[in-house]
DNA sequence: GTTCTCACA
DNA sequence: TGTGAGAA
């Protein structure tokens, strides 16, 4: 199984997403409504997000920081998918295991946040 | 204990 | 976007 491959599978049920991307329920459920993100369901029928749907989130957060809305940020995630094609980076199995390992355990900033937000997207972004 | 959907003094 | 109800 490849790194892309890994990178879909549905692991994170959403009070997990929540603390990866400093979002409320609430809004992550709002941002699917606008399918901004497309998180499979168990058999439950709970949301299970993988890596690339909580890329999209820190996305989507980063956007609407900006000053964006519902539909600017839907813009620029398109365009985004389409410019980002060829550069999608090459990791073997071993860093991905170990930033995944070193983002969950460090510790949360003081303002509540963990670090692993920015580190995430980094990872995703270029490395 | 968590998450889901739906509705709103 | 938040919150609470009722169910799973």
């Amino acid at each position: 199984m490849d790194v892309d491959a890994r990178k879909r599978l549905p692991l994170f049920p959403i009070g997990i997403v929540q603390r990866l991307t400093g979002l409320s329920a609430r809004q992550i459920r709002y941002y699917e409504q606008h399918e901004l993100v497309h998180p499979a369901r168990s058999e439950g029928n709970q949301r299970l997000f993988s890596f690339v749907d909580v890329e999209r989130l820190l996305e989507v957060r980063t956007l609407l920081d900006e000053g964006l809305n519902m539909a600017g940020v839907k813009a620029r995630l398109a365009k985004r998918q389409n410019r980002r094609r060829s550069d999608s980076a090459e990791l073997t199995d071993e860093q991905v295991y170990q930033h995944i390992r070193q983002g969950l355990l460090e510790p949360r900033t003081p303002s509540g946040v963990s670090e692993f937000q920015g580190d995430l997207f980094r990872f995703y972004r270029k490395h």
